[in-house]
DNA sequence: GTTGAACCTGACTGCGCAGTCAGAAATTCG
DNA sequence: CGAATTTCTGACTGCGCAGTCAGGTTCAAC
């Protein structure tokens, strides 16, 4: 009601209230304002009341600096991601700042400058300048020369990386693999002889990951997995890849390592006269939205980014609370979700042209919903 | 060489160094640390070279909190964005934390809840309470009620938005109706009669700009756009929509308002019988790395993100630094860059089905490469 | 040599908050 | 009823830094 109009009323921008303010108006001290605003006990109903209602009319905020500086304590969790708009990053972005937030932490993130070297290690020192708790590197890649990261807070990678602290280090590690494998198999099962892959860039731990299970696959039944082609996630690569594939007789199954290249592949299949599935198939990951609307729809891995990002979260803040290693084992799950979404860009091989139709076309399809 | 041993070495992590163990190192004043800590005149070369030596040897870092808290600045801009991972707004994302680190800020990131009202308020809160001298709020959707934005930093919208202080607004307003004009256009110059439009949400402002430009090719003709439907920006409901379109045998061209809905709109008239642009003409909106790859290479509308981020940025860093409203026209580009991009899967109307495939199958196709 | 200006430096202070502690008031217990 | 305990409150302090100011030094100009 009785707005207590400010001293200068004249000034353009008047100072903020702070804790003293709303001490003085509430009739009580500062320190007792600032028990009310941290939720300390030891406070009687009725002051606890009065200074609420005084912050309230002042609009009073807690300043986060003077709060930083006396705890030491930022209440800030920074994240080094790269510098792209695909879908893979930018939901796990979207996915660590939801936990993030839930934690009631805030959000800070740094992205690598594109195609420099040590920019993970700069990244980590822009977030270390402006005060974090804690740093996640998001889909990390190889700093050069094996170099340390360093820093003074807690580390935790999504996805392992070479030079960590002792902190540190990640969970995913296991299923990504697995997920690689999952893809191969399926194509192996299907009656595929061997299957192609066009991987990610090698300096990136997931593109490493996906190439791995696709190996091990292989490997697993004795067989000796053809040369991988390396791509850089885009469709363009995907389609020039997939040129010299289509030339290749003998490929009957290729496995993309994100959704993106096996767009460009089917593409240049396609182009080349070849069908998917009949002739081709082909599996990416990721499954992006538009996965399951692509011609054919594509079969592919669903990346499990929530489960990571809170994984992720969850070991930083115990790391961040003082554990020294906390013990993440036992919260890998083990593929009871089935990442693996079978569309119609597989099928057995076929591989002589010409051959009718199979009676997939109209057959009914799964499309995500999730 | 000489490492200053700190004084309790059994401890664990040892207290961060201050300006004053810089200080007592170098041999000279805190002040003068700060000094050549924040590049202040009248220093000499040798307390400088002193200081910078003894800084590097320590390892010191700035505290933020306490700079922050006697500057009254913070040095961060704040972002609301939507929490979602789709091309477009990851990809101002990235343009906007690109820009904002450039400009020496640190960038902070606040997404809205999904599906809930008043977020963006919530957004702006969650950021003034942890500190920061702007807002930007990238991809602005409505707040119910027409409710007035409320924060004491500037803020600045990436599109127009209701409610907005003073400070605020923004640059795109014009381009972006120019943009869905120019699509509409370029399938109204092919000799199609009227274009559908599959619209987006229309809380969001980019989706209803987009429709104000697609009725006003129209109207500017004297035609009267058929009824737009309003789809959620993915490919499900473009495959839904898409279904519903394809019975229409009056429909001959579509511009969809994002690529993944045009994704999903070209499996439905593929399913339903119908070819690709020979029977529907089909333009798109956002130019994804993909669409240079679908089946057909797409016609779409590529956005200018970089330069909206850098524009926005521009507005807000003249608002924190004192200028009351910072005039803008005449950076608003006149569209000498063409954003619309020509693809394979846009033609003159056929209109008569089992017609002979025009040759453009084989032509040659632009793909960006940007 | 004197005057002034530019240059350089450090003591002191306050930013807004939470930690510490001493003490008052209310409550429980023997 | 007094003693021990719990609850409540505020004075005081320091976190690490940059702003202010007073003073000292150097240099050029008169």
């Amino acid at each position: 009601m009785n707005e207590p109009s400010p001293p200068s009323e004249s000034a353009g921008r008047r100072k903020a209230p702070d804790m003293y303010d709303v001490a003085r108006l509430a009739g009580v001290s500062q320190k007792t304002v600032s028990r009310v605003v941290n939720n300390e006990r030891y406070v009687s109903d009725a002051s606890r009341e009065k200074v609420m209602r005084a912050a309230r009319e002042l609009g009073f905020r807690p300043n986060t600096a003077a709060r930083a500086l006396t705890t030491g304590r930022f209440h800030r969790i920074g994240v080094v991601s790269l510098s792209t708009a695909g879908w893979g990053p930018a939901s796990l972005l979207v996915a660590l700042e939801r936990g993030v937030r839930e934690a009631g932490f805030s959000f800070s993130v740094a992205h690598t400058t594109e195609g420099r070297p040590q920019s993970m290690q700069e990244g980590i020192d822009r977030l270390l300048e402006q005060g974090v708790d804690g740093i996640i590197l998001s889909e990390p890649i190889d700093e050069p020369q094996g170099r340390r990261f360093e820093a003074d807070v807690p580390i935790v990678s999504l996805g392992y990386t070479d030079g960590l602290p002792p902190k540190s280090v990640v969970p995913t590690d296991a299923h990504v693999v697995a997920d690689g494998r999952e893809a191969t198999d399926h194509l192996l099962d299907l009656g595929h002889a061997k299957v192609w892959h066009i991987a990610g860039p090698q300096n990136w731990w997931a593109a490493r990951e996906r190439l791995e299970g696709w190996r091990q696959a292989h490997l697993d039944r004795g067989i000796e997995p053809p040369p991988h082609i390396e791509g850089d996630w885009s469709p363009a690569s995907g389609y020039e890849i997939g040129k010299q594939l289509a030339a290749d007789p003998e490929v009957t199954a290729v496995f993309c390592t994100n959704d993106d290249t096996a767009t460009g592949l089917i593409l240049a299949l396609t182009e080349a006269g070849l069908r998917v599935p009949e002739d081709v198939s082909v599996v990416g990951f990721d499954d992006i939205p538009a996965a399951a609307y692509l011609r054919p729809p594509l079969t592919t891995v669903r990346q499990t980014f929530e489960a990571d990002a809170n994984q992720a979260i969850a070991a930083l803040l115990s790391r961040i609370a003082g554990a020294p290693d906390f013990d993440l084992e036992g919260s890998d799950g083990d593929g009871s979700d089935r990442p693996l979404i079978i569309r119609a860009s597989t099928a057995p091989p076929w591989r002589h042209r010409g051959a009718p139709l199979p009676e997939r076309r109209g057959a009914p399809i799964e499309r995500t919903d999730s």
